[in-house]
RNA sequence: CCGAGUGUAGCGCAGUCUGGUUAGCGCAUCUGCUUUGGGAGCAGAGGGUCGUAGGUUCGAAUCCUACCACUCGGACCA
């Protein structure tokens, strides 16, 4: 490509309103453009990359045995009914309406879409297991998108189903895109992990998360120090932290006037936070009779409830819900900052590492009034003990290799096994080998493809801009030529070195703007990310020879003119 | 959705508090000349409904009201 018939849309200022590294670079070197929130424009060159995250996408699914098809991003409200996710699905899915006031959506995913599809294609148990897959923009109507396409409105995904006559099949195709994922982000050049995650909305049993560590990631990834752990906080399990300490103190009424949070109270008494137990009082619901009720959560105070692991709880209402400031008054007698679990008539549920806890400090249900020296049962009954926290810095490993230490992560990937709810309330079935109907069981397996551009680049820049790695550069070599309008011999040496280039397969970018000049080519070849920069100018075309520069080294050296396609093979 | 902040040329900003000729600067763009081995210099040019609407005033980018958009933090998030 001539940069003369290229859009070079590179800029030295810094926009403003970008705060990530990714979204900065994507703007300055001309990849993307914002057209509104959460909505941009790919320009040819960021298209370009765009292609090549695709092309290795979608080489290593067709090696995986998934088959390649497109369904539509508008989807009728009927199959959304069917799943019940039209009441479901929140704000996120964009619902319109047609000229005959048909209702519609524009595809987040596209399970009821596929499910819909198989179970009117797929009859015979002799057609599974089936995967399939395709690459397409989605359109999920977030309340405040961000970092420019790492978390953007309209995306593209790569997004695959499979459809299974059982368990083990199931299992099997999971194994296999657990690989062909790990296969790609190998390929793609990313420093990524598979982590254990949440099935989130979607539903289902059994999913992992493929996340590139990165500072600016939206995740924190529990590691264990041993390295057989990795799960997201969401999901991953605080184990208890042993036996309960021995009972010393003596069990007494405190005046903590004005203390309301964990840190006063500390504060005031000279105790470190995790000597003082947190009461949270939340929605929930009676087994029995269905009623309504309150439920109070005991943690320690140094540590974070995690509203996961909460709502997974029977007696919890989903989604997790806390009780209004009047409603804790009127069922305790004591505002929030005052609570604690002593003769408490709602149920409570104490955190593993609380309920471990020895002489601690908690709400008397009276304000302005702790106890301390308390401990469980010798002064208070102890109620259901359940894993309700986020794992901290520090915790043992629920692996038993050492502990867990946390880093951010940018999700990139995420697989599924669904089982049979889509496949269920939606009736896709088949007959299996003694003619009986069974209902299909399902897996999906999503990339954001977007999102893997701005994850590289996290990953991979300089002060000077961006460094692809291998296989995603928008060009292979950038042709720079110096005082061109001047020189016969640096264009002649241009030109056929260009259609050299060309003719060995590679794909060359010709800075061929006779008056550009030499520090403004580079700056641009640095930031748009060209991992190799051949520099030809009269001073070494008179001894044979033009200069070579590595993007991502820096490191520079002569080669001969005439044997720089033969060099830039020997760079693989 | 809650809280905070910002809207002035393609990008980065000044001017707004304290209303007053023709709204300014740097980068980018165009023309000419001189330059050219790591983001050139000089001379000139184009580009603005000052987010939108209403109001106050002799006069509004500036003051008031409402709305909109965007950004950040939070909440939410296959």
């Amino acid at each position: 490509m001539r940069a003369s018939r290229f859009l070079i849309a590179t800029q030295k200022e810094t926009p403003a309103d970008a705060v990530v590294v990714s979204h900065q670079l994507m703007l300055r070197a001309g990849l993307i453009r914002k057209m509104a929130a959460g909505l941009y424009n790919w320009l040819p060159l960021g298209l370009k990359v765009l292609r090549k995250v695709e092309h290795i996408v979608r080489e290593e699914m067709n090696r995986a045995g998934s088959q390649e098809l497109l369904m539509p991003m508008v989807q009728p409200a009927e199959l959304w009914q069917e799943t019940g996710r039209w009441q479901e699905y929140g704000g996120e899915l964009l619902r319109f309406k047609d000229r005959h006031t048909n209702e519609f959506c524009l595809g987040p995913t596209h399970e009821e879409v596929i499910t819909d599809l198989a179970r009117v294609e797929i009859k015979s148990y002799k057609n599974l297991p089936a995967n399939f897959y395709q690459i397409q923009t989605k359109f999920r109507d977030e309340t405040r998108p961000r970092f420019g396409v790492m978390r953007s409105r309209e995306f593209i995904m790569k997004d695959a189903y499979s459809f299974h006559i059982n368990e083990e099949s199931l299992q099997q195709t999971y194994d296999d895109m657990h690989t062909a994922y790990c296969r790609i982000f190998d390929r793609l050049g990313l420093d990524y992990r598979p982590v254990a995650a949440d099935n989130g909305s979607i539903g289902g049993s059994g999913s992992h998360e493929f996340h590139v560590l990165a500072d600016s990631g939206e995740d924190d990834i529990a590691f264990s120090t041993g390295g057989q752990y990795t799960a997201n906080v969401e999901l991953a399990e605080a184990v208890s932290p042993g036996e309960r300490g021995v009972a010393t103190e003596t069990f007494t009424e405190v005046a903590t006037p004005g203390a309301k949070t964990v840190e006063d109270v500390a504060q005031l008494l000279g105790v470190d936070n995790s000597k003082v137990l947190k009461t949270l009082i939340v929605r929930g619901k009676n087994l029995e009779t269905d009623e309504d009720i309150l439920v109070a959560l005991v943690l320690r105070g140094d540590h974070e409830l995690n509203e996961i692991k909460a709502e997974k709880l029977d007696i919890i209402a989903e989604p997790l819900q806390f009780a209004s400031e009047e409603e804790v008054k009127a069922a305790v007698g004591a505002s929030p900052g005052s609570i604690g679990p002593k003769g408490l008539t709602m149920p409570v549920i104490v955190d593993r590492a609380a309920a471990a806890s020895a002489d601690f400090l908690c709400g008397a249900n009276k304000d302005g009034f702790h106890f301390s020296g308390a401990n469980w049962e010798r002064d208070i009954e102890i109620g259901r003990v359940e894993d309700i926290r986020n794992v901290v810095a520090g915790d043992p490993s629920p692996a038993g290799d050492g502990v867990l230490e946390i880093k951010r992560g940018i999700e990139v990937g995420h697989i599924f096994q669904l089982g049979d709810k889509y496949s269920k309330s939606m009736n896709a079935t088949v007959l299996d080998e003694n003619g009986k109907q069974t209902t299909m069981l399902m897996g999906c397996y999503g990339i954001g493809v977007t999102r893997i551009v701005a994850a590289a680049i996290e990953q991979n820049h300089d002060d000077n801009g961006i460094i692809w790695p291998n296989g995603l550069a928008p060009f292979d070599v950038a042709i720079v030529p110096i005082n061109m309008h001047k020189s016969e011999a640096v264009t002649n040496q241009c030109e056929t070195l260009y259609e050299q280039l060309v003719g060995s397969g590679f794909d060359p970018l010709f800075m061929d703007e006779a008056k550009a000049r030499l520090g403004v080519m580079l700056a641009d070849a640095e930031l748009m990310g060209i991992p190799n920069v051949i520099i030809v100018g009269d001073r070494g075309l008179e001894s044979g020879v033009v200069e070579y520069k590595n993007r991502r080294t820096g490191e520079k050296q002569e080669i001969p003119a005439n044997g720089v396609v033969e060099f830039l093979k020997s760079l693989g």
